[in-house]
DNA sequence: ACCAGGTGCTTCGAACTTGAAGCACGCCAC
DNA sequence: GTGGCGTGCTTCAAGTTCGAAGCACCTGGT
């Protein structure tokens, strides 16, 4: 064995465990509202938003499941379902055989549409309400930096393969 | 219908999905941590954890379920295994013939501290290298609030099955 | 003492998630 | 061009998750 490696102080272990929980019960509310709003997952939620947002309305399967932090065969699987429920459409990239790509539909736009607003609700209430604005500028600017080094330093998330240079 | 709910502003955005993608990765890169370390989920470490740090040792079924934010027939689920693997003990409270509750054994703590270096190394290496010590404590003043204000407010439709100490 | 509603936990079924294995295409050095 | 490896997606089996329903106990009002 080398040194121990350094325990966590007190204000690391707290600024950890509020995260975790905060994002804990986030999620739970979310996921609620979600559900009831449109009948869609969290995970559906976020495919279908990013989709709204891109330019061109698709994106490989890849970017999304990197983009959200998911399993690809978990991918696979949602991309299926919201397939099946007319929310979006798959069709192979013209310029890599390999690729598909995932299109959100009018009816996908419809339905992130129509519980945007629920959505935006339930971000105010349970996690803006206490917070002033420049308390949450304070927060981006803290989360930013350490989003950017996670998704640039680790090993690639939960990717069998990685490696490539 | 009463007014259209106040869409987010582009700062409350991107606190929110900045919150959100960092606890996604963070949480990835410690249950591997965990896996390979200890044979351990997530969930059971936090379970864990809570045990090993309650001056008794033990908590009820419902309160393990409420701290980690987790279903109860998921947590009946865990503690099982938990059980099974012979780092806890579940056995009926004296006091409330309802109650369960769960006590960590010596192995648990053994565990607990097995993993315990190679968590506090992720940690480190994900979420706070990016940090200076003013941020990490701005981030804790931040979070704590948000916490306490979630917990406090009620789940707006599920009041039924709720309240506690 | 009674009972009606609340609380604590488990069971059950159905849905979801994941890594590993598999298939097909793309890239590149030879 | 062609073999070999890397990449994009899917399939598969095993394990996990949650809500609803069910059972047992506890509490407060009468």
């Amino acid at each position: 064995m080398a040194d121990a490696p350094p325990p966590l102080d007190r204000v690391q272990l707290d600024a950890y465990f509020a995260l975790i929980e905060v994002v804990g019960l986030l999620r739970h509310a979310v996921e609620q509202q979600l559900r009831e709003a449109g009948d869609l997952s969290y995970v559906q939620f976020q495919l279908l938003a990013r989709l709204n947002d891109a330019p061109t309305g698709s994106h490989r399967m890849t970017d999304l499941a990197d983009g959200v932090v998911y399993s690809r065969s978990g991918l696979t699987y949602q991309a299926g379902l919201l397939e099946k429920a007319g929310l979006v459409t798959r069709a192979p990239s013209a310029e890599d055989e390999r690729s598909i790509t995932v299109t959100i539909t009018d009816d996908g736009r419809a339905r992130v549409a129509k519980v945007l607003p629920g959505h935006a609700e339930v971000i105010s209430r349970m996690l803006l309400e206490p917070l002033s604005r420049d308390d949450v500028e304070a927060l981006a600017g803290l989360l930013e930096p350490v989003r950017d080094h996670m998704r640039a330093t680790p090993p690639r998330s939960a990717a069998t393969r990685r490696r490539r240079r």
